[in-house]
DNA sequence: GCCAACGTTGGC
DNA sequence: GCCAACGTTGGC
């Protein structure tokens, strides 16, 4: 398995709205950068990814899991475009700031930190178990 | 194929 | 609101 973090500005798609969507779960559609597809493209179903509200909060605030592979955009006729399907696990009891992020060692090579601009990302393993563990979730 | 111009994103 | 980073576009 395994994990990614997917970045929203919480006025264009927000974790409570996400989080409304039930296991039904959702599109992340509207992504048009090409690193960010190709790594939609490589994700199984199964994997986890961080939900991050960006601008406004600067937080990762959820826990998420990839319930389609990826296929063509809705939102688009650009068959360029592919998206996958992603439904809500759960909360984070702490949400991990950027501030945070930047203030541990362990996650100075997090995209996050050095490739803000990217929407989805990959995550080490060891970088979520770290995440997960100041967060106070089980790392999954 | 290069590069300047421009648009978008996101942190501060 | 500003600015840096960076991706895309289009002229040459």
């Amino acid at each position: 398995m395994r994990y990614w973090l997917f970045k929203s500005e919480p006025s264009t798609w927000s974790w409570d709205q996400q989080v409304a969507k039930g296991d039904a779960g959702e599109e992340w559609d509207g992504v048009r950068n090409y690193q960010a597809r190709n790594f939609m493209r490589e994700m199984k179903i199964g994997d986890r990814g961080f939900f991050y509200h960006s601008q406004t909060e600067k937080a990762i605030v959820g826990i998420v899991e990839v319930i389609a592979e990826a296929h063509a955009d809705s939102t688009t006729d650009d068959a360029r475009w592919d998206c996958v399907d992603i439904k809500a696990i759960g909360p984070l009891d702490t949400p991990i700031t950027l501030a945070m992020i930047k203030a541990d060692e362990r996650l100075a090579e997090m995209s996050l930190v050095r490739s803000a601009r990217l929407s989805v990302q990959p995550v080490a393993k060891q970088e979520w178990d770290v995440i997960c563990q100041m967060a106070g979730v089980e790392s999954q």
